[in-house]
DNA sequence: TCAACTTGGGATAACGTTTGCGCACTCAAC
DNA sequence: GTTGAGTGCGCAAACGTTATCCCAAGTTGA
């Protein structure tokens, strides 16, 4: 058939009954703005020589047109995609949930967005994610755990692709971040004897945790630099407010020693949930009799606890966004450390812990 | 110059100094199944017509290289990016998590990823996160909210990319999940009814939710069916742990009212939890002497309880990864009902209810 | 024997960007 | 009046896929 036959009758691109309106291309910014869209891209992207009169004009017609540009096809060109993959075992979220959030935040305002993958602890569901991540080119992996010597079920290959590590086990010459327990830890001690206490009690989670031990350590280091002795060894459980009561109910029951503590600081805010209502169901009060102070802030249990809670803060936010900051500047290319960085904690005090009113 | 002039002395691949090894394509495949690119395309992809032998010729030199297809050129042709975006203004995650991770686990299974945005209830950062999402040219959206009457602070656009509600506020016309609240409500109350409870009495958040309305609403419903009267009206306060021990300390306490529940139906798990430790401070015994059923089945809470709570779980994971499916549907162009679809509740029985044991 | 169909597969043009290269100017210096 | 540098902009080739044609060879049926 010949080519200059006429043109069908329903024009190409309306297809009724399918509400997609075209996508709006460079290529219509340039039409409008009466230029090439070699000239229009170097345009919208601030690079190559052109008048200012130029450049404005092509701003403008994309304005107009609401144009958005085609992430796909630029990652393309590019070999960038502008995204970053978070991948998770922690299916409930506690720690995670704050460092995605923190992440996610900070990258949407770098124009980078991020992948969410639930490892759910299941290595062949890993696979599937790690597959997925590395078929949409992200430019960078986030490794974000619940326990700070616990590794992925499954080994991140080393592509080419940098990872980072938050909160999670870091293989030797990778990059992480931990929040600084010991620091935490010390921060806590400092302010129990600050407020004035002497027989201060450390109860923590399982002694296999990387976690408890430094928590542990940042104990007995403050209570040393005061002059003062530990009150017992530290006292390894496990995370449950179950913990908690039974060893209050314990130490301050009928059959206890005489030797009580007057304070305790626990490895997380459930535990120490535990001690208060196990004081509070001996009649004890908190915090005249005894001090409390427990660890995560995380709030909605520390600001519930009768009374609210002194506890600390891992700013687990600014971990995932430090993260992020971090990942970019490795995807430029820039040096970064490899090692593991430890980000600051922050004491919450509320009043579970000060006996007599603050002046 | 002639065409045939020498090659250049360093190969086009070999940046020295920048780990990066090429990625394979399907170039590579092609040539090492010593096909063209396009039957190789065809055999990965089960199309086409070829022989067997080619096609897994095709397979195994995929296989043996380590072939991943690169998601981002076949998403420019086929006009799709096998992403989703989720969007939510749900900070703290109490609900977004689990919805978040049964859609991430849903879909990965089915190739597709999900990009979580995290709004933060910032109108500005909201219409950052909708522009990138429409720029990485996501196949569809997920709004997933913590109250199902509260739509997001900015209206997403109406685009070309289908958009479904989870949890949220469900503009009309458009297509929305959220649980069955009613049903959850009948389950609780029946089941107090059926352990022999009769006065019953209903505790929950501010009037101004939608939810607390419908569980109350079946609270009614289940009593009146049963020929019993309700407890005295539904009581709404907040959601806190604090508004459940008040209660409780006030209709037990001294000074209380002769007329006593023998239950309680909490909106939720953390009044459910201050119900229980009124009761408990004031020498009742949970659940002989009264019952006590939560809603959430936010298990860090509902199992720490003394005793473990019984509770309604709004099945999130469930919802989230059916929202994902019914999402794929609509991009396939299959037709999915607007409205509003209620998934189901499920009882979940543990010890704060049954005042005898169970036969 | 010739048309018509089927089978296996390749060439080539998209998709929407970015980028290397070069062209046509202008302006000054020799 | 020829060089030389700079300026403003466009052509065309990527990037890695998939989709639309098309062709050659084999197979049938009349």
């Amino acid at each position: 058939m010949p080519d200059d036959e006429s043109e069908p009758l329903t024009p190409r691109g309306s297809e009724p009954g399918h509400r997609m309106t075209a996508r709006i291309t460079i290529r219509d910014v340039a039409a409008l703005a009466g230029v090439s869209v070699t000239t229009a891209s170097r345009a919208l992207n601030d690079v190559g020589r052109m008048t200012e009169a130029t450049r404005e004009r092509v701003r403008a017609a994309a304005g107009q047109l609401g144009y958005r540009p085609n992430s796909m096809a630029r990652g393309l060109v590019r070999r960038r995609s502008f995204t970053l993959g978070l991948l998770t075992t922690d299916t409930y979220g506690r720690f995670t949930l704050p460092i995605a959030a923190g992440l996610a935040t900070g990258m949407v305002d770098r124009g980078v967005s991020v992948f969410l993958c639930a490892g759910e602890n299941d290595p062949e569901r890993t696979r599937l994610n790690l597959q997925a991540m590395e078929e949409k080119c992200v430019d960078g992996l986030i490794v974000a755990g619940k326990r700070i010597d616990r590794a992925l079920p499954i080994e991140v290959p080393q592509q080419n692709v940098p990872v980072i590590y938050v909160n999670a086990a870091c293989p030797p010459g990778a990059v992480g971040f931990v929040p600084d327990d010991l620091g935490g830890a010390r921060a806590a001690v400092t302010h129990l004897v600050e407020v004035g206490r002497r027989r201060i009690a450390h109860l923590t989670g399982p002694r296999e945790f990387a976690a408890t031990g430094v928590r542990a350590q940042g104990w007995q280091e403050v209570l040393h630099e005061h002059g003062l002795a530990p009150f017992g060894h530290a006292m390894f459980g496990d995370w449950s407010e179950d913990f908690g009561y039974r060893t209050a109910q314990a130490m301050f029951g009928p059959d206890s020693p005489a030797e009580r503590p007057d304070a305790f600081f626990c490895g997380n805010d459930q535990i120490a949930r535990g001690v208060i209502d196990g004081l509070t169901l001996l009649g004890l009060r908190v915090p005249q009799d005894v001090s409390v102070v427990g660890y995560d802030n995380w709030e909605i249990f520390a600001k519930a606890t009768r009374p609210p809670l002194t506890t600390v803060d891992m700013g687990l936010f600014d971990l995932g966004q430090t993260a992020g900051h971090a990942m970019l500047d490795m995807i430029d290319g820039k040096a970064v450390e490899p090692g593991i960085v430890r980000t600051p904690c922050r004491l919450v005090v509320r009043d579970s812990s000060v006996p007599l009113p603050e002046k």
